[in-house]
DNA sequence: TCAATTTAAGCAAACGCTTGCAAAATTCAG
DNA sequence: CTGAATTTTGCAAGCGTTTGCTTAAATTGA
């Protein structure tokens, strides 16, 4: 019923070598043979079978992703940035949407993962020097989105320097009671973008020889549900902020939404600034910081594929350009607001 | 370096056969010699290599996810369904992002696909009878969420009687000239579950007596921008809608900020009800549908994994229940609302 | 024209597992 | 106890490629 290589062999009256060569196109084959084997496979509707392939080669054509939450839009860009350039080079995409770190270290040493992929994609969640170190001695190339690790490609976006970007536009327009929506310290998991952009945040106080009060700090955990309560906690306060930064757009909207709850205005009460630039921030008229989600993911698959094309490539670390897009979240502290604003999301 | 079978099997002193029998936990092995296989795997740190194992069974471990846009909320909250009961089941999962249906039908019709899966799942966008016929000579058990698709496992809601019941809703609420927010007909891919919407909003009108004046109708693509762009269409009608219906939250979320930017108000001066019950909607306040998006992954990949441990298990057609979930966006027509609307998203 | 190179093609041994069938061991019935 | 039935194990033939090495053919240089 299918064909093999054999089948292929024969028509083209060659051996299974040679077809296996042409096919791929590899160099030590005459015009005329290469010919020859691709009209006797398309004559057969033949197609390699990949696990054939991968037995015998020891590759796999396939890029693993190991994501946190791949329902949250942040990830999801990223996947489907990876899978598009993955896809387009032949490679196919393997999902790992793991949110232990014990599962992942268990993917990781058992070299499980060795057999299925031939690199990988860290979402976020750095890798322990460990896991490098197993990873490495498999041989299997990583990068790393969204986190610096030695030894590893990575590609990502300067935390500190656009959260403090984020928080200077707050402090250009005269705020000084700045609020700060951070992701928990309790949770278990080590994410490092939140920790730079609160060093952001807490750097841009103090080159503006501000300072934090670190009541007005609360904690959230990057869901828009735990944003609202963030920012419920902060507007209890005796003395609130009037501005806030939150250190993703989920966040922020889970804030807007507490602050409307307390009656209260943005911005004429409170402004706010989140990090992302979320599908929906252009109609929430939210200030943020924009990073370049799905790029990202693609120029991750992108430097991995170009290291499995050549090995002998160097690492390398690729920091991608933010973008502050000042919209109606936030105003000049003690400033009228001209009129209503046009073109917002809410207030239903 | 790494462990074969055969070092299992030289250190358990059995054959390779067994140990594989054991491993697998296959009925024909003594107690006894099962227990010694495993000491000795796990003494050298074996573990099976799924390419030699798949090159030998032909069976593959892995389900793969062909759908359009796996970034979108929808998309991505299914993958997420999937990816999680795939694997606490031992199979890895492939993704596919096709946007382009000839991407599709290659992959299906050159049987690609069934040396890389054991079973596909298909979002949304429903295979053709042809694919579906290639699909079943490979042999490989197809299911398709959100649509019925003859002789495939279904699992999907049911977008007439849920969008009726909307519609319905509106309605009720004395609400005549009813605006359509629907996918445009126009573009390439054919989803039903649109049209399906489309079928129970003008159903509900009829059983109601009522008449659709079909110029309320415009169209977007499931986009914010796209649904922003068709409520500034029925906003510059001459008699524009008392209320509309949103094939999806998020067209309803860009119809929203269209009605701000108009500088009207909701549900004062326009109902909205979208479909979907998006993460943000319960922040935004929209009045929706709520359809349980994760578990009709979680479903539809259950039913494909116990179809391929008992392939004689029948097909099935599971619809989920959905919910109309009453917020603060739809209000009785003509009557005053009461006081300020709390818990609103918006109004930046 | 002929040896020396270079290039193209083929041989056959992996790759690491699964599985049908046969053999051995055990259990059972009488 | 013994032969039959049953259970457990082993043998070895695949599964469909890739690739190092060898051989044959073509090209080159003198």
């Amino acid at each position: 019923m299918k064909a093999t290589i054999e089948d292929v062999a024969r028509v083209a009256g060659v051996s299974t070598a040679t077809v296996s060569r042409a096919l791929r196109g590899l160099p030590s084959v005459t015009p005329e043979t290469r010919e020859k084997v691709s009209q006797a496979a398309a004559s057969l509707d033949y197609v390699v079978s990949p696990t054939a392939s991968r037995l015998a080669s020891g590759k796999t054509s396939t890029i693993g992703v190991i994501a946190p939450f791949i329902d949250r839009w942040y990830f999801a860009k990223l996947v489907s940035g990876i899978e598009r350039v993955s896809r387009s080079s032949g490679f196919d995409v393997l999902i790992y949407s793991l949110e232990r770190l014990d599962e992942r270290e268990r993917l990781f040493q058992h070299r499980l993962v060795k057999e299925r992929v031939d690199a990988l994609l860290v979402c976020s969640l750095p890798p322990s020097m460990d896991e490098v170190r197993s990873l490495q001695q498999m041989n299997i190339p990583v990068a790393v989105i969204g986190a610096e690790v030695d030894e590893c490609n990575s590609v990502r976006i300067d935390d500190v320097q656009s959260a403090k970007t984020a928080t200077g536009h707050l402090i250009n327009m005269g705020h000084t009671r700045i609020g700060l929506i951070a992701e928990s310290p309790l949770q278990p998991l080590s994410f490092t973008a939140p920790r730079d952009r609160r060093d952001g945040f807490l750097l841009a106080h103090q080159e503006a020889g501000l300072n934090f009060d670190s009541s007005l700090e609360a904690y959230g955990s990057f869901t828009i549900e735990s944003g609202e309560r963030a920012m419920g906690e902060l507007l209890s306060k005796a003395q609130p902020p009037t501005a806030v930064f939150c250190e993703s757009d989920e966040m922020a909207f889970g804030a807007i939404s507490a602050i409307h709850r307390h009656g209260l205005r943005i911005p004429d009460d409170i402004s706010i600034v989140g990090f992302d630039d979320h599908d929906l921030s252009k109609f929430a008229n939210l200030t943020t910081i924009a990073q370049p989600v799905q790029l990202l993911g693609e120029t991750a698959a992108w430097i991995l594929l170009e290291q499995l094309k050549e090995p002998t490539k160097p690492r390398t670390s690729t920091v991608m350009p933010t973008q502050l897009i000042v919209r109606n979240s936030t105003k000049r502290l003690g400033s009228d607001r001209a009129g209503a604003v046009i073109g917002a999301f809410g207030s239903i």
